[in-house]
DNA sequence: ATTTTGTCGAGTAAACTGATAGGATATAAA
DNA sequence: TTTATATCCTATCAGTTTACTCGACAAAAT
């Protein structure tokens, strides 16, 4: 039931790029957003010109460029996402809604394991499709300022940086 | 957030095995077992090996052999089974309870991301962890006789066949 | 002894995962 | 116009996982 470094790496620059924005930062570069976590830059790219083709993000190219995003943050749902990079979010192919396939199975009416994964599916599917990147960002910095602390990408921390 | 056909179809088998148990036939062969779902033999083979491993089966050999439940149904939780042959149910490491694994974001108690994902391991975790395998059972055995189907492994239709 | 069944170890083709390398191209500032 | 700084594009890659298959062997029933 595991989630690729790929979806998860795309997830974490999304709202990397959504607080940053709420804090006065609307553009990153890469190496930036590849600093903040900890993420292999040259992999994190690919996933960036991905978002980018998918329209989420948009770039900018050369001193000063990087990425921004390009849609309203509530109009992104996290289950989309995930679907458009990872495929079903069901656990077996004959209870997905979007990416539905027969199984081996001689008869799906009748087979309890569908019905047990049927749940599951609606149950994530409920989750990631009722939240949009905007609430997990909200999420986020609600986070940060109840507990005191300093984003890395608020505009203090981006000067006293180097 | 896909279950690997090897632990699908030793899913299907447990929950064959205790219809089949219901329904007087606590002891079956691997090909009636492959033939049911149309799964690969012995793919299947390699599969009950490994739940036989796990303590869920026991076998028999040579003529009218075959694999039989060892432990009562109700003690065989859906969520169990899976940890055991696919791993962690949560969608990233650091929101597993049965194997967390640090990621690689620098503050987690402050992510967004994590947050949500532990809905979703929660959500899944509850569903899974909740149902045991007599339940799967015994809602299959219901839908069959609802719609007045007989199920392959009914005592009939084994007298039937060939 | 023969047939019927499970046991076990090895093998394998293809896909996927998580990257890395390097050059092309665009942009802004000096 | 040059130079520094970004993104863009292609390509490659080692390692793992997935979904299987093959074949010899061991036990049980007749």
């Amino acid at each position: 039931m595991r989630l690729s470094k790929r979806s998860e790496y795309a997830l974490r620059t999304l709202i990397n790029l959504g607080v940053a924005r709420e804090l006065g930062r609307p553009l990153l570069q890469i190496s930036e957003l590849a600093e903040k976590d900890n993420l292999p830059v040259k992999f994190l790219e690919a996933i960036l010109v991905e978002l980018k083709s998918h329209g989420y993000l948009d770039s900018r190219r050369g001193k000063y460029g990087g990425y921004f995003l390009k849609q309203p943050m509530d109009t992104i749902r996290i289950g989309t996402v995930i679907r458009e990079l990872e495929g079903p979010l069901a656990p077996i192919g004959c209870v997905s809604q979007n990416f539905y396939e027969r199984c081996s199975c001689p008869d799906e009416a009748h087979c309890g394991l569908r019905m047990l994964m049927l749940d599951v599916r609606n149950a994530i599917a409920n989750i990631l499709d009722q939240h949009t990147l905007a609430e997990v960002v909200e999420v986020t910095l609600r986070k940060y300022r109840r507990d005191k602390v300093a984003h890395p990408f608020a505009a203090e921390t981006r000067k006293a940086k180097k």
